[in-house]
DNA sequence: TCAAACTTTCAGAAATTACTGAAAATTGGA
DNA sequence: TCCAATTTTCAGTAATTTCTGAAAGTTTGA
């Protein structure tokens, strides 16, 4: 590997992180290296930054385009393929999440609903139903929640982040108002809490 | 492992997921089997039920304590030790959220702070730092409102969530009351923003 | 203090995952 | 169509991770 200091520990970095997120060295570094880069770069040119095979790097790159984290495009005039991160980084955000979610919550959803739906034979079956039915009711809760923030536009998701938990003052204080003028800001809380 | 149909699932299910969250099948399957269990378990049990070996377990127990996911007790007139999980599984969730932060988010901010800091050598390294800063903005922002959020009482983050995107409508309903009030309930995002 | 009950450590074996180089496949242009 | 440039596949190897059994360590009560 022969990058500039910084930007090396960035590859680095990413590269290690990537064994706590089930994705291997190889795909965290080139990711890395994607990302900072201030040009879409082809196969050899990764092959030569990070150092790895050219076949390691094909597979990588296989990798990060299921996971939709890089952009194929074709500069004019060269048949090789060139790799790039999207700009936006809450694009990138979003599209991880959906990703995560598509890949991790929805197979375990699938599973607790099977679960759930099973005629317990026992109390310990029983009792596990119930515990298994706490954890569904929390990740689809969170993740409709989840699914609600993501695809709000960003300007207003980072006014709502910046707000943190002065939120809940927001909601009290419309809560009091919607009490005083009869109108009903806070609808759907109400109905399913 | 024998154990009844519908747990042996849900077990083998986390089994599965732990490597896509980067700890091992073992953890993930014994995690899995005190979180539905309705009485602590000790040791023997857990390799009567996962039908792994006695060291293994004890390695899978001591990650599961470091990840302050599994409670350690004693039952009187017993020497052995029992585990379970808290029956609260928001506080699960928040446990998880608060490791995972500790572990790879901190690191990454750390490093993304060093290499923001350094002096730029060449226009790539400029992109990449400008890069890591857009990243750093991000990981922080979103850090802090989970902060936030994750220290909220459950009652209000239940509501909150329920909520979802309808909270923006909360939003701009309390900023125009805020105008026509002179009354400033939105004042930190104003500030920051 | 000792012995019994229980837990942890650790070196090596087994299993899994990642990586490579060679060969096959694909693509675009002449 | 063929050729040359490029990408992908895949079988074998390397590296890493997980797991086990034996041995060492710890704790409690007599």
């Amino acid at each position: 590997m022969n990058l500039p200091p910084l930007i090396q520990s960035f590859v680095l970095h990413f590269g290690e992180m990537g064994s706590h997120w089930g994705i291997n060295r190889t795909v965290g570094q080139i990711y890395a290296l994607l990302y900072v880069s201030d040009k879409p770069l082809n196969a050899d040119d990764i092959v030569e930054a990070i150092g790895c095979s050219r076949s390691n790097t094909s597979m990588a790159l296989k990798e990060l385009q299921a996971w939709r984290l890089v952009k194929l495009q074709h500069l004019p005039g060269d048949r090789r393929e060139y790799f790039s991160t999207p700009e936006d980084v809450w694009a990138i955000f979003k599209t991880l999440a959906e990703e995560r979610q598509k890949r991790e919550v929805e197979p375990t959803l699938t599973m607790l609903r099977g679960a759930i739906m099973e005629t317990p034979s026992g109390d310990a079956e029983r009792h596990a139903q119930a515990r298994m039915n706490e954890m569904y009711q929390l990740i689809e809760l969170v993740t409709k929640w989840f699914a609600d923030i993501r695809d709000m536009d960003v300007d207003t998701l980072q006014k709502l982040m910046k707000l943190g938990s002065q939120v809940q003052k927001v909601l009290q204080f419309t809560q009091s108002i919607g009490r005083l003028t009869g109108r009903d800001s806070n609808r759907n809380a109400d109905a399913e809490a």
